[in-house]
DNA sequence: AACCATCGGTTCAAATAATAAACCGACAAG
DNA sequence: CTTGTCGGTTTATTATTTGAACCGATGGTT
């Protein structure tokens, strides 16, 4: 493994639970020598995309990735185009609705709206990491990704997140080929028990699934009647953002949306 | 020079105006192999910091940048805490409000406002590179910096942007003494020929000073009382942000502030 | 106070990973 | 058909990274 990847790696240990991080326990948790820890962490503090405060002298992530960020999505509009549409369809339907985006082998929550309609709700955060077989979006992300991808991901480890977690993966298998004949993907508390959520895939230029707009209710409320209008919601959203991105739908999902429709 | 320096160095190439670089082009400008090159920024893509699209193969940042920026932004709320008062700013004003940050050892626009106040108006563009001796920001920043980091950035190169940039080292040390014993900063035409601004820093908890806010007004209409304004509301929206950010202002700073008002 | 564990950070020989130059096939212009 | 460029790959050589031991400081325990 590179040395950079090494670096970028130490940035993926900061979360939203544990966002101060010490030296050694850096180091414990990238299973690094301390040496090597403090030359990366130092070198990436240089650059500001980690920095070092407060007497007890943690690391947290630093300024720089605003920075960054800022340029891509002046390029790239993907946050900033995608929530006008996400708000919408949390008004639409009721529920909260959510981004979510593929880095590199991992699918990770970019934003969220939640609907005013409803006293209780599903609540997000920002930058979690979503498993791919537990969750709608990661059913349908997955579903729509080469099979070498596909294969990788199902030799991992598949924890049982609730009683209704699927964790065979020959029945994941048969699920992901259900979610390709569909278009879309449906979580019935496989994440959290009483959270249900459907998602539909989203494309960029090439024709690659890149990420999926989900909506997630609480089981209580979610009727056939608000399925159905979810999904209605949910393609609509689904063509828009993909649009905007100014991706393109594949062929046979186009139709698939018209014909749910 | 590290490996990763070298790597995250690549990440600095890309800009508003060069979004997207090819590998050969990306190998001169960061005067390494190609060979170098191409496992750096394969490493950077691998992790989602850069992508690589089209036809072309060239390489832009990556989405990976948005989530370790919102994961940021959750922690620290350094944009969006400031975001609302540099509107105010802009608001009471009439012109122009931009933060800008110290990032490594370089200053850049991290957010602006507008006002609605004029049909002309200094326009800005996120995540540019403010040169310290010809801004306001700049400037004031580089007044609060250790002396030997003056030193460093004195010691570069000192372009002349404009008929009015001063460039000779020892006239700008004596004009940050002057920014010292003032606590803000003015930028006459030194930046761009029409463009004055006045700007005051920004302290982190530890009292070191890590950014700048700043107006910016059209040079016709910056006249005594509206200067007098300005450095008024600049004062407030300087000790706004820098608690905001659970900074502490120095007490001579604040002495400054206090007597200019 | 003495002890012990841990902290962030440093040192230096030994091991490993990064590098430069040459090369590849593909493409485009002349 | 030559020439130059592109993105990407290969290889022996070289320089960087690494690990273990070590610092002084800090803080809790006996």
């Amino acid at each position: 493994m590179g040395t950079v990847t090494k670096a970028l790696e130490l940035l993926n240990l900061f979360t939203k639970g544990r966002p101060l991080i010490g030296l050694s326990d850096l180091a414990r948790l990238a299973d690094l020598n301390k040496a090597t820890c403090y030359r990366l962490i130092s070198e990436l503090c240089d650059f500001g995309l980690v920095e070092q405060i407060g007497t007890a002298r943690e690391y947290r992530l630093g300024p720089a990735v605003l920075r960054l960020s800022a340029l891509r999505e002046a390029q790239v509009p993907t946050r900033e185009a995608a929530m006008p549409v996400l708000q919408a369809l949390a008004q639409k339907t009721g529920e909260t609705a959510h981004l979510s985006l593929l880095m590199g082998s991992e699918l990770h929550t970019l934003g969220f709206a939640y609907s005013t309609g409803h006293m209780t709700r599903v609540t997000m955060e920002d930058a979690e990491v979503l498993p791919f077989h537990a969750t709608s979006s990661g059913l349908v992300v997955l579903a729509f990704q080469p099979e070498a991808f596909r294969e990788t991901v199902l030799a991992q480890p598949i924890p049982r997140l609730t009683g209704r977690t699927e964790t065979a993966p020959q029945a994941l298998r048969a699920r992901l080929a259900e979610v390709r004949g569909q278009g879309f993907a449906e979580s019935r508390g496989a994440f959290q028990a009483e959270v249900h959520s459907i998602a539909v895939p989203l494309f960029d230029a090439l024709g690659r699934c890149t990420g999926a707009v989900a909506v997630a209710a609480l089981a209580s409320r979610m009727s056939e009647d608000q399925r159905r209008l979810i999904r209605f919601a949910l393609a609509s959203a689904g063509s828009e953002i993909t649009s905007l991105w100014g991706g393109t739908l594949p062929a046979d999902i186009a139709t698939l949306w018209r014909l749910a429709a």
